[in-house]
DNA sequence: TAATAGTTTAGAATAATTCTAAACTATTTA
DNA sequence: TAAATAGTTTAGAATTATTCTAAACTATTA
């Protein structure tokens, strides 16, 4: 039978990314176990270890294809490589200075009071909260 | 004289970096124009623009040493450049994503309520909180 | 099913940063 | 104060993450 259905193929159709088998190795590998922070060079190595053929070229544009179709957030960390954040609710982040990996914080764990007003003619379009920890 | 007093010399003295041509060099064009927010290109630019050799990667050096020593501060951004900044107590920052450019946000307009507790043997090196802003 | 529009790919290109090891310089020692 | 030495600078190579290129490929459309 041809037409089973594939969660991760209506995904990719509602944000308009064409259903490509590279696509939807990436996209299942990414979302189908919970919240992940993942980069680029990781998930290449993971969906060549499980056997698909695809160019790491690839995996940037997905990645990016997903960032800026919204499923995916960028996290702003002081690392060489980009994380990309399977949860793009807002919340916030331990960053482990020693592992280079990311911690889950909810957003309503931490309060923030009393954002400034950003300057004349800009508007804010993503706060950030990365609290950075270290071996004891 | 050979003994002119430099304040400059004296803050590399202070934190156990010798007090060579380039790193006096350095050091005076990050701090004598109040709080910065700089990159190492930028600042060799600046250097060379203002009459003085010194090589890139000395610049790359002296950052880090700086950082290193407590004199600077490194800003996590999701630039491709890393940021250094002279103001090195606790503070915080707009991005601004259109000019890639950082603005300090005193350390008490924003508060913060919550932190929760980092995990098991780790402990709490830096809090960031970047407010990322784009144009209207 | 052919045409076309979008995608993937390998490999080259780019950009920020670090590395290397030889030349140089500040500090220490005698 | 000169020689020894320890630390620093440098040019250029190396490295790393990411993007670009343009040819081959594939999903969708007509």
């Amino acid at each position: 039978m041809k037409h089973k259905k594939n969660k991760y193929v209506d995904i990719l159709k509602e944000v308009n990314l064409r259903p490509t088998r590279q696509r939807v190795v990436l996209v299942s590998n990414i979302f189908n176990s919970g919240n992940r922070h993942i980069n680029a060079e990781k998930l290449h190595e993971e969906v060549l270890f499980s056997g698909e053929k695809v160019a790491l070229a690839t995996v940037y544009n997905t990645l990016n294809n997903l960032t800026n179709a919204g499923l995916l957030r960028q996290v702003k960390v002081n690392s060489k490589q980009n994380y990309f954040d399977t949860n793009t609710s807002s919340h916030h982040h331990f960053y482990d200075e020693v592992s280079h990996s990311l911690i889950d914080i909810p957003h309503d764990e931490i309060k923030l009071l009393g954002i400034p007003k950003p300057p004349t003619n800009k508007k804010i379009s993503d706060v950030e909260i990365i609290i950075s920890i270290k071996n004891k």
